[in-house]
DNA sequence: TAGAGCTGGTCTCTTTTTGAGACCGCCATT
DNA sequence: AATGGCGGTCTCAAAAAGAGACCAGCTCTA
């Protein structure tokens, strides 16, 4: 990642990474794609893109967040790599969360697809109400 | 959407976006995210951004998705419009899925995402395994 | 000095989601 | 008459997620 996007592959090229690998199961995109497409993940991600955090700051900053699937969340992304836990010995020991350079390097284009969300929910919106009624 | 993604949004901005609504729940764009974030939904767009594909073409396409699993997030993705399923009545009535305009607006960022983790999935294994070495 | 609260967790239990696979009627081919 | 493709639905087991109790260690307040 030197900072640009640049060479954009073509359509049967990328669905062929996404379907790559000697059985389907380690296909490597499917892999890293699986990581960072949890229920909780980007939302993390997004945060600490922001500043680093504590346990208990993010606990707070996303109140619907169950204290294990933060817990959990927060394991899986730093062994992906993605997150830094650092412990600092005050009395009662805080543990701060940051984001890694790999990390960060994730952060651009998961802001498009939360852009494109930004940008589209009233399509989908409208989309859902029309099915849902012709449904009847 | 018209082709370009021009003024990004601050980082804090964005992550305010996926935590606005009255209450948690109904934030908007959460709401778009959670529709293209299962473990099925980005592979299906990316295998019908190429061309439309008819039932059993994707099932051989995709071929460790359960027959349920294809059948449901078809529905789901028609339901949020970016798919468009057409019957055609033929002596065993074929039926045709293809992106709609909406889903052919995603394949932008989706494939940002996808070509990201194919950049960077050699780091992340490595994370990975550095991690589970260190947990000895 | 006793109680309550904050720190970052783990453990158990229940509910929801997902996956594997059997089954369905219909029709064409063999 | 049996087989296989078509696009599904249904049932049941496994996995993931959520709710909430519990934990030790420290600090502040009454």
């Amino acid at each position: 990642m030197d900072g640009k996007i640049v060479n954009l592959k073509s359509k049967i090229e990328i669905y062929k990474a996404m379907t790559d690998g000697a059985n389907f199961a380690d296909c490597p995109v499917r892999d890293v794609i699986s990581g960072i497409n949890g229920k909780w993940s980007p939302l993390l991600v997004m945060a600490l893109a922001e500043k680093p955090y504590r346990f208990g700051e993010l606990r707070r900053l996303v109140p619907d967040i169950s204290q294990r699937m933060l817990t959990q969340t927060l394991y899986d992304l730093q062994r992906d790599g993605y997150v830094h836990r650092e412990v600092f010995p005050t009395k009662p020991p805080s543990v701060e969360y940051s984001l890694t350079d790999l990390g960060r390097s994730m952060f651009a284009p998961l802001q498009m697809l939360v852009q494109w969300a930004e940008l589209n929910h009233d399509a989908v919106r409208e989309a859902r109400a029309a099915f849902d009624a012709a449904q009847t």
